[in-house]
DNA sequence: ATGAAAGCGCTAACAT
DNA sequence: ATGTTAGCGCTTTCAT
């Protein structure tokens, strides 16, 4: 491997010098930087990072935590974030969590404890208190999407208000059964989304004067599996609802297809509207309030690249970035 | 950040010792390396990779390169890889090109020659002379997954036999006019999974004597929109196709929409099946021929884990995995 | 079984 | 504008 000493050796000067020009640094004649870029082309040299960190304190390289790279959501947070950190020159580490607490306890407590990242982005989860005690002791900035920790950057929907403009759309229509199909609370402990939209759900229907019933809250996986089996068990309650809230458009596309194979009609019979604006929403014409996935990730990663420039006097920002109901054709006015 | 000296201090030895010791190396004393593995512990400290990477060359990383994180497909294979890495003490970089040239460029000519990881491994396109150029000067192991390059380990399915698994299936339930959807094969010319799907399909089509149709051979994105797209076009030839083939399951997906828009039935009209046993594919009672999509990911890690080990002397291994054909409810014997 | 010392490739501080 | 030197945190000889 070529290294800064044959690329010195190549233009006639010393290697600080060249660290210089390949840096871009001041107090560099053109004439040597031009040469320098020269010479490094030609030699195909690449500075090593891991030689540059040790003694920079840099890695340029930042770590991502991510709960499940296979569903789509996560996949477009990773892009966005991705695709901000190559154009600014950082390698992007992927851990990916897949419900595995064995992997989850390995993560935090010596993958990314290695300092082999300038910075850390988490999706989704809520830390425990061990694992924020690790991340402070990285001493590095650390931000979140989609849930919003004490101390830490983060960019995220208000989940609550999310949940309202969904149900608010269903009590507009002039539904007043409405069910709720969203994601455990226990077990998951760490995912505060699924909470603050059943807390959005609740505050909507109280506030349209409609009657709660504990039987129209079904809680269970975050899939389109999870919303088949959790419509089921809503559509067998009575009086049935109208309609239906799902706290994710994976959960409302395994909605809509259990109404269908009840023999029901949506959105004549049946009304279903989900978050997020999922790519098949509008394959399978789903009403839903859009979230801007790609984007979160680019915003997340900024947040930490700007951290990372600013140094530890940066303050930690807390971003809530605009939803928006997208009416498609799962959701119409009850038939009466 | 505690250093390697500061856990040698607490245990009063060298630091050549404690490194023995934290690495597992023979000539150290149990009693030694008890306390040593305590006091690392208790200081919580974890090796800098860089600085080990430094003198003995080892990172302890892998690139990963991806068209696309957000298709479930390259999220498994990428989950699958993960798994095994962090399993074995590895860091996973992940690179997405998300179909951009320029992306593509900077990885292949800048981020993958940083010295920074151990082996790169790439899913399902076809490098080019040049980035081929480019991964031999890194010298170290490189695999693909869903692609054979001359040189490189490689973990795949037979593309050829796997078409003509799925089309022999139609051939067998009846049908006579059978189309295909598929991949564009101009413009990402690297894929070389379309091609291969589309000879499969050609020869099943011989085979069994058969005519073909110039026609009835529709290439579009690899997407659910992309076969919505080409079966439209399908539809609308006479006669139409009594069973089409799409070259994934997303396209297939797509495929079944679009029969049942025209006011066709599926399987009653029009047969459908795709390949890959995507994780929608049960919840759509899609005929499908599966493939292993998470283990493909950890097997190339595999091997990569091996060639990284055995040193440049391990020789490629050009590894097949089986698929099965899977029918469930989109493929019927055709009416008449 | 353990330690001393050199050095991996680079940057930073201090010359000049 | 350029060079010299020290050293980042570790591993690896080579001694003992």
């Amino acid at each position: 491997m070529t290294s800064i000493k044959d690329v010195a050796r190549e233009v006639g000067m010393s290697t600080a010098t060249v660290s210089r020009a390949l840096r871009g640094l001041p107090r560099v004649s053109e004439d040597t930087r031009l040469r320098v870029l020269k010479a490094a082309e030609r030699l195909d040299y690449v500075a090593s990072p891991a030689a540059a960190g040790l003694v920079s304190g840099q890695t340029r390289a930042v770590g991502v935590v991510v709960p499940f790279v296979t569903r789509w959501f996560y996949g477009s947070v990773v892009h966005g974030a991705e695709e901000l950190l190559r154009e600014r020159g950082y390698d992007l580490l992927l851990y990916n969590l897949a419900g595995d607490q064995q992997a989850r306890h390995r993560v935090f407590q010596t993958h990314l404890l290695r300092k082999r990242v300038d910075a850390v982005l988490i999706l989704s989860l809520t830390p425990s208190a061990e694992e924020i005690a690790s991340l402070n002791r990285l001493d590095r900035p650390v931000a979140t999407v989609g849930a919003v920790v004490p101390g830490f950057s983060s960019v995220s929907i208000d989940d609550l208000a999310t949940a309202r403009t969904a149900v608010q759309h269903l009590v507009d229509l002039g539904h007043r059964r409405i069910g709720y199909i969203g994601g455990d609370l226990e077990g998951q402990l760490d995912f505060s989304a699924p909470l603050d939209r059943l807390r959005g759900y609740r505050e909507a229907m109280a506030a349209a004067r409609l009657r709660r019933n504990p039987a129209w809250e079904v809680t269970g996986d975050f899939t389109v599996r999870g919303g088949l089996a959790a419509t089921r068990l809503l559509l067998a309650t009575t009086p049935r609802p109208t309609a239906i809230f799902a706290a994710s458009d994976e959960m409302a596309i395994g909605a809509v297809h259990a109404v269908r194979e009840t023999g029901l009609r949506v959105p004549e019979d049946v009304s279903v509207i989900g978050i997020d604006d999922h790519e098949m929403a509008e394959f399978f014409e789903l009403s839903t309030v859009a979230q801007p996935v790609h984007e979160q990730g680019r915003v997340a990663a900024q947040l930490l690249l700007q951290a990372i420039e600013h140094g530890p006097a940066f303050e930690p920002a807390v971003l809530t970035v605009p939803t928006r109901l997208v009416v498609r054709r799962t959701t119409a006015p009850p038939r009466h």
